[in-house]
DNA sequence: CTGAAAGCGCTTACAG
DNA sequence: CTGAAAGCGCTTACAG
């Protein structure tokens, strides 16, 4: 007992003792936690389980010793495997979208041992979802850090999840998140601006934009690439040719289809999505238009689907399984306490050409 | 203690206690076990652990009484929540399929409080899947079942799960499973019936089939139905208007074409989902045939991809996320010791037509 | 608000 | 093989 209390006291105000001894790292007990804090055992248990019975300042010295020495209660604490689970959020329906994300991510749990606890951002937006009972929810289910794709989380939940001390990451925020939140997306200016790059080198010169909802941070990279491509050909975009509403197959047939009834049609679409671009295609079919002998589309992901239309999709590839791989890892370096070198990292896009682009008619 | 002690007895042989008393019933701990067989503490510790030195006599009989009540050690125990983790493991790549199933089982998850951990069962094939580490794997992280998609387990595998008893059940299985395996799917054998009704209707005489695994029990089915609507109808059904072999676009496209390319060439496809209809409108689309004017087309499945195809594609539905569901409340059921009414559902198909069937050519 | 003390559920080294 | 005993990590009713 007196030498766990010297232990910990020696700790108290430095890294946890993890580095030197063995291998086996004995797991923080509150006992630790109460010598390092000079409290009893009892107080640090009622701060852990948050009992109001405490004072605020003791609470706080508590607190920061039980993060520091990164204390997990046995109640999370797993059996033997002790495997580490991450939860999942998926936002929206469940599509080809998310669903290589969700492959890419159970892959990466796969091989390091993480279990993934899928479940959908929407369902918690129903009653149980305010910040800190949410919070307290993954807190107490013992998840590790927690993954959200595409979603919009509120500024409450972000801090909430903060405060309980559960890592963040986000996938192609949709609300271009400041420095706190730890975001992994692609580059999408940079695909933007090749899709566009491309069909300029096709000869195309009136060259439209279908694109997803206007507050989205990467529907304004992809947005804004598109622009700079015209730019620096010296083309200025027409307003007309341009349309951001929604990631959805309508949105591309109505949008697309507006801008294919133009007077002065444009001869190729840049889709801020597959889903957009097929819904174009279908816009264009519809109006006796040929792919890509009248109009030329590329899509935005290379999901499942870009293979599979007639004719298949050229595309600006998302590497969304490597995205879900690279999230997972982050979250568990932040759970381990380690620093991640960006809070935002972007992985690249490719150009992948198919049978939807095709020189303009008439040329 | 003497308390604990007498209780425990009177348990000893009757069900457990849970129907009286408090709705809180007091979790199951070694002490009640103990007394209910007559041992003490440490010898039920040493079962529950799998120690050695325990004779095989008296590691049956607590083995026995673990079970009757339903004894959770403190490791697999959850925090306050106690959530029950479900084991979602999908075979094979990810895509259209799987992700509506898994966004079923996830809803279905949320809605009973359920976590929904998802991996691939391909990963697991690799080293450690042993069908008895792979059991004690499950059991060791605490799952109280587990669902498989598509997938063909190994006897040995459902054998392990079933001795460790974590209830399985399968959705649409490859291999037809007998009583042993709970399984749900839908009514394929009515599905193919449909699809191929429809097209009767619509005046084909000369109507195809391409489908999956010819060992795959789904596509049996599909097949079958297939065959019996032309019998119905007093058709009979040429040998190279059938073709088995993969759930995959590249098959629809291969097989559907060389079907194409026959001197008789069949009016109408059935694809046996809805990645091999979209191989075969692909195919269609490379000979200059017009869909649905030369050739009509259908799907199976109704996933994402099918109304956003040019045309749209008839499909027969499955729900997919139904079936999701019920497989989570099966598990959940057979988890909590219930009887199911049947070991094998399956639920509904529908034709949905779209633009991808209408009345043959020269009619 | 705090903590000594009693207690719970579990494990383990060791005597038999 | 078995279990009494010591011990661990935690919680909680209660005295101060």
């Amino acid at each position: 007992m007196a030498e766990s209390h010297r232990s910990g006291r020696n700790v108290a105000l430095t890294a946890p003792e993890r580095s030197a001894g063995s291998r086996h790292t004995r797991r923080t007990t509150l006992a630790t936690i109460a010598a390092s804090a000079g409290v009893s055992v009892a107080t640090v248990s009622k701060v852990v389980n948050g009992r109001a019975d405490v004072a605020a300042g003791t609470r706080a010295v508590v607190e920061e010793l039980l993060r520091r020495h990164e204390y997990v209660p046995p109640s999370v604490r797993r059996a033997a495997g002790a495997s580490t689970t991450v939860e999942l959020l998926i936002s929206g329906p469940f599509g080809v979208y998310s669903t290589q994300v969700i492959e890419g991510v159970v892959q990466a749990g796969a091989e390091t041992g993480t279990s993934i606890v899928v479940g959908s951002l929407d369902d918690h937006r129903q009653p149980g979802f305010a910040p800190q009972g949410w919070a307290r929810r993954l807190v107490g289910a013992g998840r590790a850090g927690v993954i959200v794709v595409t979603g919009a989380l509120t500024g409450g939940h972000v801090t909430a999840l903060a405060l309980a001390g559960v890592p963040l990451v986000v996938i192609d925020p949709l609300n271009m998140p400041g420095a706190e939140v730890t975001s992994v997306g692609s580059t999408n200016f940079a695909g933007g601006m090749s899709a566009t790059r491309h069909l300029l080198d096709l000869g195309h010169e009136r060259i439209a934009y279908v694109g997803g909802p206007p507050s989205s941070g990467c529907n304004q990279a992809r947005l804004h690439g598109y622009r700079a491509a015209l730019e620096n050909s010296g083309i200025t975009s027409r307003p007309e040719y341009v349309a951001n509403e929604d990631f959805a197959y309508d949105v591309g047939r109505r949008a697309g289809g507006r801008m294919l009834d133009l007077a002065a049609r444009p001869t190729a679409i840049v889709g801020g999505c597959d889903t957009i671009a097929i819904g174009i295609m279908e816009a264009a079919r519809v109006r006796g238009l040929r792919i890509p002998e009248d109009v030329s589309v590329t899509g935005f992901d290379d999901t499942e689907l870009s293979t599979m239309t007639s004719p298949p999709l050229s595309v600006i590839r998302q590497p969304l399984r490597e995205m879900g791989r690279v999230a997972l890892k982050s979250v568990l370096q932040l759970a381990a306490g380690d620093a991640l070198d960006s809070h935002h990292v972007e992985l690249a896009t490719e150009l992948v050409v198919r049978g939807s682009t095709a020189p303009p008619p008439d040329l």
